[in-house]
DNA sequence: ATTATCTATAGATCTATAGATAATGC
DNA sequence: ATTATCTATAGATCTATAGATAATGC
């Protein structure tokens, strides 16, 4: 039954994968121990041998989700970034979409050590987005940029709450991108 | 035990009230009918003659939350709005605070019953808020206030996943008001 | 000898229902 | 007679642990 050291932490990583994909479309308080091990295809047993807690295991796979979305976004534009982001593909697929925008109120409720990832993996994304700024003043194109990912996250977190097929919970995606891409342009540009 | 009708409608609203400030405070799941009914000083056996499921106070405790949040927005201007909405002491009273914030991304994961409370909420919400636009373009105001609503909702959130005492938590919270404060302003008047 | 994973389970939940009780309301 | 609320509980969870098993790794 055991496996070697180099098999666990495949599977361990593995396990943490399939945790960060189930979190976000069911919630932490939706996926049970039993579960996720099955869905990654193990037992329940050996889930405390990988993590202390499931609150553990909730920080590492906000983590693992957190960083993938800011390595996916590292080349893009801030308006490609703001078309995908805002788009019903990813409005409506929940388990491979933003981290933050899928569990963040979720994480305000959970112990210390998951909003410590969670801010953690704000900063990284808005390292991925400052790195593209011109040479403005930073602390300024920092708020903007912060400013932007809670307009964006705001809009796919109204956007989902809506029910399916809803006609609001697409123009709530259509008035977020809108004004964000206009914020984007040079002042003076205005139609 | 039975009581008048009037006292058991009373009865009933006090079970929502109480359920729309403990749901959010904890989420949906981190409420049980058992410890709801007694923080409304009842037991849980009569929940039922009441509702006829979790989900159904959910929508109604909603509801109520909304309706409450749309009525104190009434009079009060964009920009006022902007400023309480987006303070610390919002951010740190999740109980008294915006349903939509607490629980958009609960309810996106509940079923379409309450799904479709959240989209009356936030028409509701906008109705009030479109209230005090001037003559414009009517389509575009509504378009921009839906904008607000969703970067004001993604500040609360997001600066609520932080860590307590975070200063990531209020750059969150000063860069969003900032932006939304800019942004109504007339064009040409920026610094 | 150690240990990654397994089976099994303790103990604490949670939603919903059944049936008793004691008051209202016809 | 009806019914709002109560006590009690069924049945299904959920987190975490205990101990067995069968492989690795010294």
């Amino acid at each position: 039954m055991k496996v070697t050291k180099q098999q666990a932490q495949a599977n361990r990583a593995h396990i943490v994968e399939t945790a960060s994909a189930l979190f976000r479309e069911r919630g932490y308080d939706g996926v049970g121990i039993a579960d996720l091990m099955a869905a990654a295809g193990f037992t329940q047993g050996g889930f405390y041998k990988h993590f202390r807690s499931k609150a553990d295991l909730m920080a590492q796979a906000a983590s693992c989700g957190m960083m993938q979305s800011a390595a996916l976004t590292e080349r893009a534009s801030a308006s490609e970034f703001v078309k995908v982001y805002l788009s019903r593909e990813h409005r409506d697929n929940r388990a491979s979409g933003c981290t933050m925008a899928a569990l963040c109120a979720d994480a305000a409720r959970k112990e210390e050590e998951v909003r410590a990832t969670f801010a953690a993996g704000i900063e990284a994304q808005l390292a991925v987005l400052q790195d593209e700024s011109d040479g403005a003043d930073s602390t300024q194109a920092r708020a903007t940029r912060l400013a932007i990912m809670a307009q964006a996250l705001g809009a796919i977190v109204m956007s989902r709450a809506c029910p399916d097929d809803s006609p609001l919970a697409d123009e709530i995606l259509a008035a977020s991108r809108d004004a964000i891409l206009a914020s984007l342009m040079p002042p003076g540009t205005e139609a």
